[in-house]
DNA sequence: GATGAATGAGGTTTCATTCAT
DNA sequence: AATGAATGAAACCTCATTCAT
């Protein structure tokens, strides 16, 4: 996607006549295609004007359909995980204020979540994962699994610092995304309402909060 | 959906002569199809040939495809959403062992959570909410929603018990189901596979721990 | 027809609950529809809401599409025809004024053939006679046939009075009717727009004039 | 249409390969199929095969059933009118033999008019004017009117010239052309019997004796 | 490499017609 | 005699895909 918008077809978003982004456009176009429409009503003929080629211009650069699926998919999904592990390396173990830096690594982890390509990328794998299994790992295994996991490690290592109490790093971590996650799915009626930062915030915030009361070492 | 399984198209599930219950196994076999192809790819042709009947039957109850689809998943909402309510009734606030209490809960919550025509609505919600987006209200919004409300209730009648530390009910609530469901969307690979019971109770276990660690009143 | 407006389909114009003119009923609605949609596009479903009765009773009575198209044309054309024989019934042959009882009896016929029924009749006979050729001897031969022979008649007889120099009456009585019809033809828009009433009686007079010149004999 | 005949459907009139005039073909094959089974009968299916074509291909060219409709009968009457204007453009003001002339061109007027394409032409004009009301100026005002005008002309220099007593020379073509045609209407049962050219040229003859008699200067 | 044009297969929907009541 | 419900057939139209240029 790189940043390319999920609103109406853009006449404007033209493929150039250089050759070698001909297939990034194709590759931006299909995503906001098949975000827009899902994978069985989006037709090839829409991808093809909204990237501004020919119809076989795109078969010659994908095959067909579905290779065009998994692949517009597994570019959105990359650029979405970087963003997300990004944040995540940003979670230092030798921190003072605990609690302010894990709400602060998790407004950022929410901004992520809560962007319209996240929630494309998810409505689309949660529409088409019988359709296309593999996915999952591209999309889900690459996106939240290695943000679980990379997450696990910096809560793993501030337990070793002393700062929380943990048996299983990985259920933490999935705790704590879980707990920033799952009470927006029906504020942002599945991604198609925008919530005000306020609100942002004071979910970030209680779920710091239940996640602090529940893991922190109390300090003296 | 009553139980309809959401297999292989069984040929034997055909619909007798009987004019009442025309509708339902019309709804019945929609449902099912809808979940197996999604609304774009799914057919008319393959639903009423899933129901037994002939496809102008279909057009005089319903409408069309739209109309179809609509009904189908309100139908089956209504019947996942009275099965998770009907646990949360369960919950009765002067409990002696209130973790062992929360944690039965959780486990049925969860079986509802998890069955497969729950993940199946929820998929089609994902997939489909652009294009319905009344739906929501339908499905989601007399759902979950409905199912924290009920379960803040409780929640509320226990903190005034003395049992529970709270501030926002609502908002623990929210959290106790995400820490029940969120860490098995990628564990289930979004419903797709099968997780073990012991999976499913550590799973519960580990998400009444860290509740009741945030929440609970210590006893002495 | 009987007089039935061919407006948009009224709820109100629905049968009594008595039996006999139940079939009346049908054929008034199946006129009204078919002029309004054609013979194809017109479904029986519109003609049995029409006439407020349900497909089967219309099945029972008439059989089919074909047979009720037929039954309807031919009702219609007799009742129009009628018309227009006790019109050319009406022109004497010991006239004072010739040019005077003729424009008399052309206006009468002009409101005869500029009449909805009788434009909707030609339509749908000029739509379907390939279709149903044997309309035409219903229509048609009992028509505007009929009328040209009605018509001859009088004209013979004003010749054998010495008001008129005539070799073919039939002739003669066709051509004072294509004078009156033919010019209308494209100033109605085929029967889609009416003409004023001094639109009418001009194409009257400049008939009749144009009758007079070539065929009146001369008083001195 | 060019002269294709509207018999029944010879798959001997097959498109060749070459890409231009497939719109050509898809244009003469519907109209052949709309003649012979009106519009609302007429299916695409019949149309396409017909033309030799596939049906995507009729889709690409005219975009729907409604669009070919209204081509295939602009193009259709185009050629029609064409012919008759240059029947009018052939009548000179300087004639010696007045009646010769009018006949020769009433005759080929009427050769014109009593074609099969004119036939099928006025027939599906009358049977859809009102779900094409914009038909009547491409067919008609395109077609009879502009013949009327250009007859109109005509007649007035040959007033001008002395030879015929005018006072609107449109009125004395619609009813030259009214003669002409009108009487024809059911001597043909509406263009599906062929009348034999004797027949023809005694209407013609009938027809020109009428308007001479009415409108000619009398020469001595 | 890119494309305008063409297509076989299949989509949703509607129709005239008939049961069983 | 009248009807609500059901249906096989066929309608219009769209799709993913491939040639020949």
């Amino acid at each position: 996607m790189s940043g390319a918008n999920l609103s109406a077809p853009s006449a404007a978003r033209r493929a150039g006549r250089g050759r070698i982004d001909k297939r990034h456009a194709i590759l931006d176009a299909a995503f906001v295609v098949f975000a827009r429409e899902g994978y069985g009503k989006a037709s090839v003929d829409a991808i093809a004007d909204e990237a501004g080629v020919a119809k076989p211009t795109l078969y010659n650069h994908f095959g067909g359909k579905e290779a065009l699926f998994r692949e517009a998919m597994a570019a959105t999904a990359e650029l979405a995980t970087a963003k997300s592990l990004a944040v995540v390396a940003g979670l230092a173990s030798d921190v003072e204020d605990l609690s302010g830096v894990l709400a602060d690594v998790g407004y950022r982890l929410l901004l992520c979540h809560t962007s319209d390509e996240a929630w494309a990328l998810r409505r689309l794998l949660y529409a088409e994962i019988s359709r296309f299994p593999e996915l999952f790992d591209k999309v889900w295994g690459h996106g939240p699994n290695q943000l679980s996991e990379a997450l696990a490690d910096r809560l793993a290592r501030l337990a070793l610092a002393g700062r929380l109490r943990l048996t299983d790093p990985v259920r933490a971590a999935e705790q704590f995304v879980a707990l920033l996650t799952g009470p927006l799915e029906g504020r942002t009626v599945l991604g198609t309402r925008t919530v005000s930062d306020d609100e942002l915030r004071a979910t970030v915030a209680a779920a710091v909060g239940t996640f602090i009361s529940a893991f922190a070492v109390a300090v003296e």
